[in-house]
DNA sequence: ATCGGGCATTAGATCGATAAAATTGGTGCG
DNA sequence: CGCACCAATTTTATCGATCTAATGCCCGAT
């Protein structure tokens, strides 16, 4: 700075009036330093500008471990994003790791005590998640993809897990279809609980009685959807579609339905959730409700940008939209 | 700081001195200023240290746009373990992105200029990869993930591709197949020859003649690979097994030896390349060949800390295994 | 009693930028 | 002519840590 300085015969202080103020700037100083800088390339140096702002345009955020047996693809969509919204507004991505919510908690405890970041970026939201209530209580700026069940104002972007099953399960009615099973988490994980609520409603809506058998539950992964599409499928009155509530599910249920000698698509629907690169990748290709992560990502950014701004914490919700394949294209 | 030095009746410096060289400083004194911080929970900020030291303790590192039609994964693992890795040793990871080459460099040089990172981890590399020069030129520390064919001396960390199909040829040699089909990238692509050379050298020790016919070449997404596929089983002395440089690949062989009415796995092996989730997914799960991504994630950290403490570079090479499913097993 | 030498600690300068206060030079008006 | 006022610019202080050089102090040797 001091060099652009002698060399466009200024102080640096109007240097800095250039890049941060230049309204209060004479025209023609504006420029003539202006050129200098490009001249010579200058660039401000980062660490100064947030060790003197006391902001280091830093969000933290911290990546899963990836889970074996899971095709979900969903949070890359998310960061890229985000990542690219973010630098728009001259905004980084501090990326972390943890082994645990403690350890999770604890780095972020560091990053914002050592002023490395100005927010966090939080995904993966639980029902009954830990870091919405610690953050809050530091005070740490915050914006969350996904909704817990925790009574505390605080900013979120999500998507209508509701109206995504309701857009799966009316789509198979209109094909013909009036058992239709639903095949969600495991309870005790307390998420997902609003996609199973849409497969409850749009049932009723087409005066398709509710039945417990037709509901069932497993880990998020392959193997236990496909023992749990096994069970779904004994019994009289099997039923004729499968919702679930990802496409790691969706697809552990076509193996369930192969073992039994059943063919998805053709013998039994089955819909999956995220749409995720594998759904176009299986046999027959897989239907799947589709959410907007792109507009997630740009919200979450701007939802964060506003509360560091000084901004109350706003709430934004997305509508996904339904992906006909041929897993459940065939009329009945 | 002052709060502590005040606190433990000492001047900043000797705080300093605690966090940075402990070993000059009497042992008394070092405890009961450790107290002190302890109890008052102070951590350095981190933007006063990047000015001073010249230095930001963050690696810049850009992530690729989601490709649709592609299932590899690679990149997460790799992002997660390096992330890991980085963060024992007080490094972070600075997540930017970029719509072209030219914007990914000029973003690298936005960082560098501003010295907002030490240095930057590159992936995906081209076999004439235009950064490896650039970066050299603009004496920007980086490692890169894979290897170039640019002539310049500068650190990689790379997974041997002609070890790795090697093990995929062998293993179907001995499974009893004798015409085995090679299914690559295009070659004006330039990448993913030396997966090509080990298919070739493990054909000439099996005393195995190299045909064109058995060598095909696709873009890396399923659509592509399975009309490559198709060409590649018509005509008379068809293969009766498919290495591929990629799981996308294989999965795009899947499909075409479907269309044809031909089982893969049990009419045709198959093995693909990553072991991404997909491979286990699919049916009949995928023989894969398996980098060691966590390894390289690792390598590449500790070789970009060995650069930045000013030491020469280095280049490492890991080993792939074969990971053996239903898709290569049945014996002929 | 004095002095050199080693150890522990401290004072002062510095990294590069920006906010706030002070200065300069020109205008308008009574 | 003098004073208030405004716009443009500069001066000064500051953010929080770390490096360098200087200081104080105790010990043994002269």
């Amino acid at each position: 700075m001091v060099d652009v300085a002698k060399q466009a015969n200024v102080s640096v202080q109007t240097v800095s009036n250039v890049l941060n103020n230049p309204a209060v700037v004479n025209e023609t100083t504006l420029d003539r330093v202006s050129e200098v800088i490009a001249a010579l390339g200058y660039r401000r140096n980062r660490a100064a500008r947030s060790l003197r702002g006391r902001s280091s345009h830093l969000i933290g955020y911290c990546i899963q471990e990836p889970t074996p047996g899971t095709v979900d693809a969903l949070l890359d969509e998310f960061v890229h994003s985000f990542t690219k919204t973010a630098s728009h507004s001259g905004y980084g991505l501090l990326l972390v790791t943890a082994d645990s919510i403690e350890d999770e908690l604890a780095v972020y405890d560091e990053l914002w005590d050592s002023q490395a970041i100005d927010g966090l970026a939080l995904s993966a939201i639980e029902r009954d998640d830990r870091r919405i209530s610690a953050l809050r209580d530091r005070q740490i700026p915050f914006v969350a993809f996904g909704r817990s069940g925790v009574p505390i104002d605080h900013s979120w972007v999500d998507v209508d897990g509701q109206t995504g099953v309701r857009l799966a399960v009316d789509h198979l009615v209109e094909c013909g279809h009036r058992r239709i099973a639903f095949l969600g988490w495991l309870a005790d994980s307390g998420n997902g609980e609003d996609r199973l609520s849409g497969w409850k409603l749009s049932c009723q809506a087409a005066a398709i009685p509710i039945e417990k058998r037709l509901m069932a539950r497993a880990e998020n992964n392959t193997a236990s959807a496909r023992e749990a599409t096994k069970q779904l499928m004994q019994g009289a009155r099997k039923p004729t579609a499968i919702v679930c509530a990802s496409d790691t599910l969706a697809i552990g249920a076509y193996q369930g339905l192969r073992a039994l000698g059943l063919r998805p698509g053709e013998d039994v629907a089955v819909i999956g959730y995220d749409d995720s690169p594998a759904a176009v990748i299986v046999e027959p290709p897989l239907s799947s409700v589709r959410q907007p992560v792109d507009d997630v990502g740009r919200a979450v950014f701007a939802e964060l940008h506003r509360r560091l701004s000084g901004e109350p914490a706003a709430q934004i919700l997305f509508a996904p939209t339904l992906v006909i394949r041929e897993s459940s294209s065939r009329l009945l």
